[in-house]
DNA sequence: AACCTTTTATGAAAGGTTTCACGAGAGCGA
DNA sequence: TCGCTCTCGTGAAACCTTTCATAAAAGGTT
């Protein structure tokens, strides 16, 4: 049972395979008898263009890929990913395009770049120097880079360094001064480079650190996974190892959650005993119990933001930009601080106005 | 800048575009030496073949389809759904395939079943009936129902109206009358049908009243949104009207969790004053606080199976097969019974006893 | 050297659509 | 009736790969 082509309409209506397709895609061109002539054939074989051939020669599909460094089944589990997808669908699903979700193939990501039928990729957590991003040049198509430098492609990212500056600055101010920081497990290959999203909310840490005339040592750092397990066991391990911080410094909501459960279980009281930030802000942020104190980032705006710069490109070959949105530290239940918000970049600021203003006026777009 | 071809790198190496083809897909066929000298200039050129026009040519794109007959963005907000992508993402990664989200684009799911460059679709709450699923035909590729019936194709259940009954029986068991029951808001065109999902469950309420020589009436059935808002402004207007009901069935997780809410800001406190018990078993059901006793059910595997059964049946044109998964009443803190497990289907009851085997088996492949 | 077999490489077709360039009629004014 | 302009429709190329059938080259045997 062979599938039914623009051939087989075109016999059956007695016109060529050009009627056929205008009567699809441009029936003016052609007599209104005529096209409804085809379109009943149509109907009757129950013709649908096939989308390969379609896409193979307008070199386009209607489809953009959203690059993870990571096997899916973690990205879905994931909800900073579940948030940045709702931002990137929201705009495909307005106009009218596929979304395509993109992840190492057999552990290639290269396999799996050359393989996809996209028209352009966004491509999350990933820096331009990566290796991966080579196969991505050869392909050809645009893309563009969501929490990771490029020199050669648009970028939108948070002020990460802002964000964790002030979340340290808080808790130094109110006198901590055994703090615990909790940060992403590193890549073996770039274990001292803090590079990307790490290193800028590490320097972040660092930089509020010495503004109160103190260094942030090695051994209060702690590496770990970026899940619930991961933070619960870091913490516990410190405790384990006779540490005893009054307060956590997390660079991901997942994690201060999971230290937040460990130390629960080891008798201390959150905020009482312990006071902590994490970043982010994922929604379980907020239905957390004690609920987090945290780093708010536009998730799902920086999803919509990004997928707007991309399809802009695709149609226009507009510029390429750089775009950094604002985070804003949010004091919830974990942290004993008076509610006051600070938002970095452009609000707090008053050097990065000009960016600022950018800032909103792309978000805004 | 045109891309770079199979031609490009034939001129390049000295030989064929099919020599070049051998090279990459079928290197034996060559003369090791010539392989090396067509990878070379291939490397050297950038070139990576096109995705659209190998799809044409073999008729399979290595992508596959999940079609959601909601916007993208509602999908990935709803933790079920992103379970559910989960268990299809384990899949897809493992067989190295892309996974495609379809959802309507521009209001017509037709249209983005026909322009989807995919070779099969797992369809998510979606009734063969549906109108929307005629186009998947056109199309010619086959698909998985997931949470619906189907004739023609094969399905993937779970044994929602066990489960329910198995939740409004331990209710009706432990002495409650007024039970209010939440469930999903049905579309206007099959108001009185009680289709899917929503009617099995339906149906296990119903038929657990019955067995306690009860009624479930319709005044206390209230029909909402499958949110946290739903769920708790359904609870409270029916809070308003004067109900006062000692315990809640929801149709869905997130719903009695919204009602929970709902019933703490009124002054409730669960499981004292009213026992809950919802569907679906989300993290968060474990996560929220009570944590929720729940009928789970195993959304991520329920996503593994339809997967494998797609993909055994594209590529070998497997079987139909319909397959039912059973469900599991899970005590935990929004009721204060006992815990001991309910397993439905072929465990508990022994009239399944066949049904049973092949499930497991289903689950277990 | 002649012949046969195996290895290695190629030409061309096929896959299904869109679109460019052009032709056949039809309509109309002179 | 001629010639011009529109309208409506068509043939064929282009998009890029893979693969079938086959040719050419190489290697081996007598």
């Amino acid at each position: 049972m062979r599938r039914v082509t623009i051939h087989d309409v075109a016999g059956k209506a007695g016109v060529s395979t050009a009627a056929v397709s205008h009567a699809f895609n441009d029936p003016e061109r052609l007599r209104a008898t005529t096209v409804t002539r085809i379109l009943d054939a149509a109907r009757e074989l129950g013709y649908a263009p096939n989308p390969h051939a379609r896409a193979l020669h307008s070199q386009r599909v209607g489809v953009l890929g959203v690059l993870f460094p990571q096997p899916i089944a973690t990205v879905f589990a994931n909800p900073f990913f579940a948030s940045f997808l709702e931002g990137i669908g929201s705009v495909t699903d307005e106009r009218g395009i596929g979304l395509l979700t993109v992840t190492p193939l057999g552990g290639s990501l290269e396999r799996a770049i050359a393989a996809a039928p996209v028209d352009g990729f966004v491509i999350i957590g990933l820096d331009e120097r990566h290796a991966e991003v080579a196969p991505l040049r050869k392909r050809g198509v645009p893309f563009v880079v969501v929490d990771g430098d490029a020199e050669t492609a648009s970028s939108v990212n948070v002020d990460d360094e802002g964000g964790a500056y002030a979340a340290a600055n808080l808790l130094l101010d109110r006198g901590h001064r055994k703090i615990l920081v909790l940060t992403f497990h590193a890549p073996p290959d770039e274990l001292d480079k803090d590079l990307g999203v790490r290193g800028r909310r590490l320097r972040g840490y660092r930089r509020a650190f010495v503004d109160h005339g103190l260094a942030l040592g090695d051994d209060a750092i702690v590496r770990t996974f970026v899940t619930l397990a991961g933070g619960d066991t870091a913490f516990a391990k410190a405790w384990a190892d006779g540490v005893r911080p009054t307060a956590v410094l997390a660079a991901s909501d997942i994690m201060a959650i999971g230290a937040m459960r460990a130390a629960k279980r080891l008798g201390r009281e959150v905020p009482k005993d312990l006071e902590v930030i994490g970043f982010d802000d994922i929604p379980l942020a907020a239905a957390s119990d004690p609920a987090l104190t945290t780093v708010h980032q536009p998730i799902t705006e920086k999803g919509r933001v990004a997928t707007r710069l991309l399809i802009r490109e695709l149609d226009e070959g507009g510029p390429r930009e750089r775009i950094v949105l604002p985070t804003e530290l949010l004091l919830r239940e974990s942290t004993r601080a008076q509610a006051t918000k600070s938002r970095t970049l452009g609000v707090a600021k008053g050097g990065t106005d000009r960016e600022g203003k950018r800032i909103l006026k792309a978000a805004a777009r």
